[in-house]
This record gives structure tokens, C-alpha cells and sequence, in this order.
DNA sequence: GCAATTCTTGACACGATAATCATCAATCGG
DNA sequence: CCGATTGATGATTATCGTGTCAAGAATTGC
């Protein structure tokens, strides 16, 4: 399980990838993700702060992308906002625990983990957006024709 | 990774199973195992409650299993424990997430935590004690002597 | 029955995550 | 420059898991 934050990121980055790179007000954002307004704002700040979004205050202004959706994973956020997830540790919470000294569980445990992290590192936030735009986000059209989709993902 | 209550509870269960039997105090536990007296006393109880352990109080007393250690899984621990791990939650924490809505990790989380619940049904309270009679309680000789273990596997 | 032992139970503390709210600061359009 | 817009930031609250502490209740040995 990633983190309250982190999947409220993921859902936010993927809505603001499915605009195509015009910026996305954070309420448009915590309206359509369902996700607290204020709460977002601060995932939000943590995210420019880390270099994720660009951020512009003002009229026009809002939230954008500062990489193509395609070369934003999962991982990328998980790292960005310190989900515990990615931190290497003994499934049994036990002190000691290494490949010499390998609890019950550390076997498994190793192999279970790169799998997942595997999975973080693979899936971007263009998948997010595709999912979500099919279904919640209509009124926003298909993600093929953005922008960033393009850029990343060229017709021929 | 399980919570630090299961954490302590799969060792303290090990100890317990390594002692072969005999009763064993809170205390003892706490200090083989590295974990905070009271609140192991917490765990113990609530494991009694759910009829996973036998405690008894005044000389002599003690906490017992209520059933042979291969026979007590770290799964029976979780749900004794009520451990979230268990939950199946979309890793996402994306709501109407389902195998018909299914999100863009819903089917890697699905086999993923399909192969965790494996693990943690088969691996048992046995595991535990074999690996840490080895590691740390060496003054209580090999596992394989004990009462509970004669009981389950037979020496042919 | 008394005292020592041992588990039981409830109150409390602490930190992390999640969430709310008010206020500040930057930006744009006029 | 003014005012509306919009993100930035700090104070505060709620909840949960973890951990501590003290008083209580059951059991044993004498």
C-alpha cells in the first residue's frame, strides 16, 4: 500500500497530465480527484519543491507538469514525498536482519519488495492519466491527444 | 512489511514455542526478544482473548500455546492482530477500485498481495522459533527437541 | 488467610500521518 | 497602483499505532 499522499499525488499528477499542459488549478485538481483542497495544495508545494511541478501563482496560473506524464513514475513520487514504502526494511520489524543473517521471512521478503518496486518504476503517470481520463475525467477527452502524449508517443 | 505488534508477536511466539511447553513468563519473553514488557503484555492478552496463546497468572504461571506452533501461521497472527496487511485495499487508495474498475495497479497488487497472504499462511510460529533458537536463544538448545514439535513431526 | 507472583486493565503520553483553517505572498488584468 | 486570483505557509486538530505506568485481580505456596 503506498501512502495517503502518494496515491493522492498519482491521482493529481495523472489529472494534470490528462490537460495537456496547460496548468490545472488545484482546486480543479482536489475536485475532480476527490481530494482535500488544502491537503493537495501541500503535496502540491512539496512536489514543486522537489522539481516534479512547476507551480504559478495568479490569474492563468495553476499547476503544471515539469516532465513528460511518460518519464513521471510512481516511484518518482513515492521518493518525492518519503513513502516508507521504498525504505528497505525486515518484514518482521526485526533488528539484524540481513542476507547473512536472513529472518524467516527475508527471502521472500527480498524478492516480494524489487517486484514492487519494479512495478513503481515502470508504471508512470501517463498510465494513471490513461485509466482515469477513461473513467472519470470525460469531459477531458482522450489523453492520445495531449500535448506531452504526443511529445513522448508519436503517431505514425 | 507487518506491523510492530505482529512483529513482536511472531517472536514472542517463537520463544514461547521454543521452550517446548513449559509456561513462559511475560518477562522473559520481553527480554529475549527485545520488546517493551507492558506492551507485550498488551499483545499476549489480546492473543489470549483470541485463543491463540493459555496464560496463567501467579508462581508458576506463564503464557502456553493454545496449539502446536506449526499449526499457528503469521497469517493467524495477523488477523489476530488485526494487522491492515491483511485488508485488500487497491494500492492506490483509489476508491471503486475493482476487478471490473480495475486501476492501473490493480492487477500487479492483486497477484502481488495473493503471493504475501501465501507466505503468510505457510510460513508458521515453528519457522520463527527454529530461526531464532539458532540466532539468539541458545541456551534453549535446537527446536527440534521440544514437546510441540515431537507432537507434529514424528521422527521417523 | 497472607504474601509473593504474575497476568489484566485502564489511563495517559508521544509521534506520525492526515486534514482543516486562516493568513500571507506572488501574479495578472485593468 | 488596485483588486481579484491563486499558490505558500504556519497553527491547529484528529486519529492511530506504539509505548509507559500504576492499580487491580487471580493464583500459588506457606
Amino acid at each position: 500500500m503506498l501512502s495517503q499522499s502518494v496515491g493522492y499525488a498519482a491521482c493529481a499528477m495523472g489529472r494534470i497530465a490528462a490537460a495537456g499542459g496547460t496548468p490545472v488549478l488545484i482546486k480543479d485538481i482536489a475536485e475532480d480527484c476527490d481530494i482535500p483542497t488544502s491537503y493537495l495544495a501541500k503535496i502540491v508545494n512539496s512536489l514543486a519543491r522537489k522539481g516534479i511541478v512547476n507551480t504559478q501563482r495568479g490569474v492563468g496560473g495553476g499547476v503544471s507538469l515539469a516532465r513528460p506524464a511518460r518519464e513521471l513514475s510512481l516511484f518518482d513520487l513515492c521518493m518525492a514525498l518519503d513513502d516508507p514504502i521504498i525504505q528497505p526494511r525486515c518484514m518482521l520489524n526485526t533488528a539484524q536482519c540481513s542476507d547473512e543473517r536472513s529472518c524467516p521471512a527475508h527471502h521472500f521478503w527480498k524478492v516480494h519488495r524489487e517486484r514492487q518496486i519494479e512495478f513503481l518504476r515502470t508504471t508512470t503517470v501517463a498510465d494513471v492519466a490513461a485509466f482515469e481520463t477513461h473513467r472519470r475525467w470525460k469531459h477531458l477527452g482522450t489523453p492520445d491527444a495531449t500535448p506531452n502524449n504526443r511529445a513522448t508517443l508519436p503517431s505514425r
